[in-house]
Parts: structure tokens; C-alpha cells; sequence
DNA sequence: ATACCAAGATGACAAATGTCATCATCTATT
DNA sequence: AATAGATGATGACATTTGTCATCTTGGTAT
């Protein structure tokens, strides 16, 4: 009989752990492989000694390579093989990177395990597996900011003063002001924290 | 044969159900409930006519009541079963107020599951474990923040104005300056951002 | 070449934040 | 009663941040 091969990707070693166990249970499923990053698992698959990979399963925020980062490459390199997200976050700007990759599975680890299951064997047989909560369609909202509105939020989110900000990005302090003052404007947010806080709410950071 | 009666806390289901599973599949632990945060761990064994619990793995961050309220209570009440903190973050803060709370092992999600195994064994007869990032010595800072300072501080991480602040802590703005102030000081951080971000990942807010 | 547009920089001003010394109350302690 | 602590308020001042209008510069489409 054929089982469906699982590549894993998490880099909380006990979640990757108990869910290959779990997974292996399964009679018709198979774990490969077991990464703690995107970049072991995108090596792991692109060496061509690897068994044959047909789902990868994997976390979005992890050192080295993200989930979406190996989703990405993943699609560009035409690698046949389906990926699925499990990731903490409901943020509509991850889902949509994600269906930009080509991902055919989205869930939250917030969901049972059976849910998992389940999706898995969907998604092999050619489906999609979308977890409800980011269906409602008013989620949707597209980043509204620019590359370097995001880098500096992202620097301001850590206490970072405009001058070490400037530093940084190699920018004038006046210049930093502007964009976090238009990332401010964009998102309705009173100061840089609150804008921070907004856009890495709804994964733009 | 004695097996050891398990109680799981954690509110990320995909987890739960996975630690669930693989304690289970260990010849001689039970997985007697599994429960979604600290107070339905708390109801469960105080209703009585639960199964005697010998074991409670529980996370830290969880809705209702924290895996550290949860510890307190059991300390306090004097019921015979034994604490083991399972969480993401090796925080000084955390760890201190778990000994306070007579919890018997702290693990963290980072390591691998049969670490989990081995400390539920070790701790069942009277032993204790603590991840070994923890042990080192100097990790070991009291929290330098009065309550004041954290509550202010604790608001001023989302993005609140001195102004909103204020409000919600019933104190002048004057005052909350002062208080994010010497908070600030405390902490040798250059502003109220910095001073949370170094407070949370010490785990004093 | 001209006009145009984007990325940055600058300057000016208002508003918020950081710092510190000082003052007012209210409790405990002796 | 006298003293000392803790808690909070106030005022003054420097610094940082937020906002906006206006330049400069280097492409680039026509």
C-alpha cells in the first residue's frame, strides 16, 4: 500500500516531535523527515537523495528559513509537492503571502490534531484545507505599507529611538520620522508603537 | 500495575492532543485529562470525583488562569500531586515565581519530547527537573519593577499614551511619567519601549 | 531635452516623552 | 507626638517624536 510522505517543519522541538509520532500513528501516512527550520527542510528536498516527498508540512515563523520562505522557493523550483501551514496565527497578511506560494493548506495549532489528519489526506487528493477562522473574506486587507515604512516599524517595535533607527537603514533621522509617521497615518495609529503593533497583528512585519 | 495519572494544561490544541497521545502510548503513564487552561485543570481536581492525579503538565501562558496561578493554587491547597511547567520561555521571572509555587520541573518546549518522559518519571519519584538553560546562576535577577511600574509599563507595550495610561491606573499623567520614568532607570533602558520589551523578556510583566 | 516621478533630506513647529527636584498626604513605627 | 516611608502630584526643562510643506537629486518615459 502507498503512504502519503510527510516532510515536518517546526522548530519547537516538542510540537515536531509528538506530531511526527502522532502522524505515524496513521496507517496510510508516513514522516520522512523532521526539520527544525525552512532551510533543513528545502536542502533535505532538493538534495535528490530524499525519499519522495509529497506533503510538507511546516511551521511560518522559525529562524533561518520561514514557513512562507520555503513555501515560496518550494513553488518556484516546481517541486512536486503539496505544503500545508500549521502556524499559532490567524493574520491575513500570512494567508495571503501563503496562497501566493501556491499553499494548498492553512491551520492553526489551535485546532485538533484530527483536523490535521484530515487535511493532509484532502490536500493529497488534490484539495485545499483552509482553517475557518480566516475564510471571512473582510479579512482580507492588503499590507498598505512600503518597504521601508516596514523596516522601520519593525526597528521602532524594539524600543529602537529614531537615531538608532537612522543609523540602521542608513537614512537621515528626518527622513525615518516621515516614513513612521505615514506608516502611523496609513494605519490609524496614534503613535509607532500602536502602528507596530497593528501591522505585526496582521502580519505585515 | 501502577501507572502515573496525568493531568495536561495547554491551550494550543494541536499540542495538547499530540502530548496527549504520545504520554499515552508510555507503558506506564495515563492521561487521566486534558484540559484547555488553568482554571479547567483547577475545577477538575478540586470536584472530587475525579481520578487521583498524580502529575500536572501545564503550560504557562493560557487564558483564565496561568499555568503559574494554577501551580499557587494546588501549592496552597495542599493537594498531593506533583507540578511540571511546560512553556516556550525561558524567563528568569517565570522560573523564580514557579519555585515559589513548589513546582517540581520546568521543561521547555524547546527540547525534545523524551526529555518531557524522563522529567515525568524523575519527578514522580521525588526528584525535580529543570531544563538545563535555566540552571545557570546568573540568569537569576529579581525583578527590580514595583506594581506601579508594571502596570504602567505593561500599557505603554501596546502603543497607550501617558495620557491613556492615566486613565486606566487612575493616577495623574505626571505621575505615570514618573513611574515609566524609573521604570526605565531600573532597567537601563532608553525608553518606555525598550524598558517592556527588556521587562517581558524577563518575564516580569 | 523636457517633464515627471520617486526616494530622501530639510526646516519649522506642535505635541509627547524623559528627568528631576520638590511638595502634599497618609500610614506605620518608635 | 515625632519620625520616617510609601504613594502620588506638580512644575520646570530638555529631548524626542509627530506632522507637514518644501527642496534636492537621480532616474525614465515621451
Amino acid at each position: 500500500m502507498n503512504k502519503i510522505n510527510i516532510l515536518l517543519a517546526e522548530d519547537q522541538t516538542m510540537l515536531l516531535n509528538a506530531l511526527a509520532t502522532i502522524l505515524d500513528l496513521e496507517d496510510n501516512l508516513h514522516v520522512v523527515q523532521s526539520c527544525a527550520n525552512g532551510k533543513q527542510a528545502f536542502d533535505y528536498i532538493q538534495s535528490g537523495e530524499s525519499e519522495r516527498v509529497d506533503i510538507v508540512l511546516t511551521d511560518i515563523e522559525m529562524p533561518d528559513m520561514t514557513g512562507l520562505e520555503l513555501a515560496k522557493q518550494l513553488f518556484e523550483s516546481k517541486v512536486p509537492c503539496k505544503t500545508i501551514i500549521l502556524t499559532t496565527f490567524a493574520r491575513s497578511g500570512y494567508l495571503r503571502r501563503a496562497m501566493d506560494s501556491g499553499v494548498k493548506g492553512y491551520l492553526l495549532k489551535d485546532s485538533p490534531s484530527q483536523d490535521l489528519i484530515d487535511a493532509i489526506q484532502k490536500v493529497h487528493q488534490g484539495g485545499t484545507a483552509i482553517a475557518p477562522e480566516l475564510m471571512v473574506e473582510s479579512w482580507m486587507e492588503k499590507d498598505p505599507l512600503s518597504d521601508k515604512e516596514r523596516h522601520a516599524l519593525r526597528l521602532a517595535k524594539d524600543g529602537l529611538s529614531t537615531e538608532d533607527i537612522a543609523k540602521k537603514l542608513f537614512l537621515s533621522t528626518g527622513t525615518v520620522r516621515n516614513y513612521l509617521s505615514s506608516a502611523s497615518s496609513k494605519l490609524n495609529a496614534k503613535n509607532r508603537i500602536e502602528a507596530a503593533r497593528i501591522a505585526h497583528q496582521n502580519g505585515w512585519l
